[in-house]
RNA sequence: GCGCCCGUAGCUCAGUUGGAUAGAGCACGAGCCUUCUAAGCUUGGGGUCACAGGUUCGAAUCCUGUCGGGCGCGCCA
């Protein structure tokens, strides 16, 4: 069990044994009652602020109440002291033996360390990427990529159940455009001479290879044919090789998706009908007018009638079309099904989108609601832009071929960890630089790297020790450690708070952030090694003291190890 | 016009879902180191958390309004 749930127990018995004594009144609702580490360390190990946020409904002093909790808490073994502070703070101060035992835990249960039960088994489906199948990935998707994706190691390593899932938009214009696009490479790729690629085409060289292997296993067959003849045929072809070539791109990032769904399929299956009989059985799809766009009105607007669900019952400004007036599906009937369909097999659904769709995420929250009767929790997290720099002079980027930065390229350029790792410096919500030079840069305003070469330093230790002929950590004596050590064991026993802050806030940066601060502690530690050779790791005089001090630095390596390894980034052994 | 996001140190950003004296890096000041425990270290100054109300034991955090910035709005995807 975690540390800090273990000692939220410890108070939960605390009231029991209150209530048991008349003490205090009985069933007040617990659930604001938090234990907590404080910000200043001044304030003990763990505080809790159970007298303040029940002495009200108990009709007591906060105080009092305060100062009946603290001596039960204080009874503990594993507590030495305990106050009561400010307006009824309980402060609590651990047994050096209970940083200890948490340190040998990490190093037992090593990878391990961090998992959590929170999620309590809970199917969680994550979908995240679902950039449309007309070409290869850019920069714009690989923020949500790394978000999504490390959102859903992290809410596994939570306890939840995660299905990682990509929506392919097969089914709109935009493929029946790059089915055109590979028809006009086929004939190219017949001897045509094709000349410059007419505007509304996609232009990229990534189609040449498509138009190649349609002409050589068609042959001519569909040159100067109508499109009914080869667009649904062309339209499979490309999407499934465009398809190839985005999964090469997620592998770059070792970003792996455990489903994709087919907006095409959802389509063929018939789920956006069902989805709509079901709402139309309850009045929240029906015949209705469109409202004019509001700002400025197109001058081409004419009212028509078309099937709409009730968003604005779901807090959304307007009611959406779900079919458009030829009987097609909107990409919000369709989408509003495919919601359907994911939310039978879970309990609990996050999408990761670029800000750009921000204006979709109400409707969607809104037929979600509908739905599933309100009863599967939604999140759509948004993941602003990045802005591409170079030595900090914005990298130019146009929709024409060749002149925008694929992702494979700068994962090519700076390698897959620092992408990864870079993402994930700044809350999703926030707009991000990244510049190629400074993330690869060696110095300790990277973090990248500052987190690395805490790692590394960590492994070479090892290797040191051994050179200098110390054996090796069998059994430590932990009680050497000083105090400072002490408080690197501490932030280290952090770490499983840290994961379920993440997990339930859906906010993967926060790991980022906090081995930022495990290595810059670490590396303060480290560094008292300079002016005092006794703080050295590797005291060659005392092997005894540098067992323990050993089995430190690998406690603290093993959480650098994890968190790392939530972000899908490797440690490194040293630094090149 | 409406909606969403945002406003924290000179700059770039955190802030543990409402906790105690709001933090870090850069930049600036002072001191130290010239080193493979390398790719610096220590330390100091710097704040009306945009503004005004409200909620309560307690607000950067929640609510309302105002100001400022960004994004979006359609039978597109």
């Amino acid at each position: 069990m975690i540390l800090y749930a273990r000692f939220a127990a410890y108070v939960n018995d605390a009231l029991d044994a209150l209530e048991g004594e008349g003490v205090l009144t009985r069933g007040i609702e617990r659930g604001a009652v938090a234990v907590e580490p404080p910000r200043d360390p001044a304030h003990g190990d763990l505080a809790t602020n159970a007298a303040m946020v029940l002495a009200k409904r108990a009709g007591t002093n906060p105080r009092a109440l305060a100062e009946a909790i603290a001596a039960k808490l204080g009874a503990l073994n594993e507590v030495t002291s305990v106050e009561v502070a400010g307006p009824g703070f309980i402060n609590l101060w651990l047994a050096r033996g209970v940083w200890e035992a948490e340190l040998e835990t990490i190093l037992a249960d090593a990878g391990d360390y961090g998992r959590s039960a929170m999620g309590d088994g809970q199917m969680v489906n994550v979908e995240y990427v679902s950039a449309n199948p007309t070409g290869p990935m850019h920069m714009g998707h690989c923020r949500g990529a790394v978000v999504g994706d490390a959102l859903a190691a992290v809410l596994e390593h939570a306890g939840y159940r995660v299905t990682r899932e990509y929506y392919v938009n097969d089914a709109g214009g935009q493929v029946d455009v790059l089915a055109r696009s590979a028809h006009l490479r086929y004939r190219q790729a017949l001897g045509e001479e094709i000349g410059e690629i007419p505007e509304g085409l996609y232009p990229g060289d990534y189609l040449i290879p498509v138009g190649q292997k349609l002409a050589a296993e068609h042959g001519d067959g569909f040159v100067g044919k109508p499109e009914s003849e080869w667009l649904a045929l062309f339209r499979t072809e490309a999407v499934a090789a465009m398809l190839v070539m985005i999964k090469a791109d997620l592998a770059l990032l070792g970003i792996h998706h455990d489903l994709f769904s087919s907006e095409a399929e959802l389509q063929a299956e018939g789920k956006p009908e069902a989805a709509e009989a079901w709402l139309r059985a309850r009045d929240l799809v029906y015949d209705g007018m469109l409202e004019a766009p509001k700002g400025e009105t197109p001058e081409d607007w004419e009212p028509v009638e078309l099937p709409l669900f009730r968003a604005t019952r779901f807090g959304d400004d307007q009611d959406r079309p779900i079919r458009k007036s030829d009987g097609s599906w909107t990409y919000f009937g369709a989408d509003l099904a495919y919601h359907f369909q994911k939310a039978q097999s879970a309990d609990q659904l996050i999408d990761i989108w670029g800000a750009d769709h921000a204006g979709t995420v109400k409707r969607i929250k809104a037929a979600v609601a509908a739905l599933t009767e309100g009863k599967t929790p939604f999140d759509v997290k948004l993941v602003q832009m990045v802005r591409l720099l170079r030595a900090g002079e914005p990298v130019k980027m146009s929709k024409r071929a060749g002149n925008f930065v694929t992702l494979a390229d700068v994962v090519n350029e700076v390698g897959k960890d620092v992408v990864r790792f870079t993402m994930l410096t700044r809350k999703a919500d926030a707009q991000m630089d990244f510049d190629f030079a400074k993330v690869v840069e060696a110095s300790k305003d990277n973090p990248v790297f500052y987190v690395q070469y805490a790692h590394a330093r960590i492994r070479s230790l090892h290797r040191r020790a051994k050179e200098e002929g110390l054996s090796l950590p069998g059994d430590a004596d932990l009680s050497l450690l000083d105090a400072d050590e002490l408080d690197l064991v501490k932030l280290a026993a952090q770490f499983p708070r840290i994961v379920e802050g993440a997990a339930s806030a859906h906010e993967p940066h926060r790991i980022a952030f906090y081995l930022g601060d495990l290595a810059a502690a670490f590396h303060a530690q480290w560094n008292k090694g300079n002016d005092d050779p006794e703080k050295r790791f590797l005291v060659a005089q005392n092997p005894d003291l540098t067992r323990a001090r050993l089995e430190l630095a690998d406690g603290i390596g093993q959480i650098v190890r994890n968190g790392l390894a939530l972000m899908g980034v490797e440690a490194v052994e040293e630094m090149q």
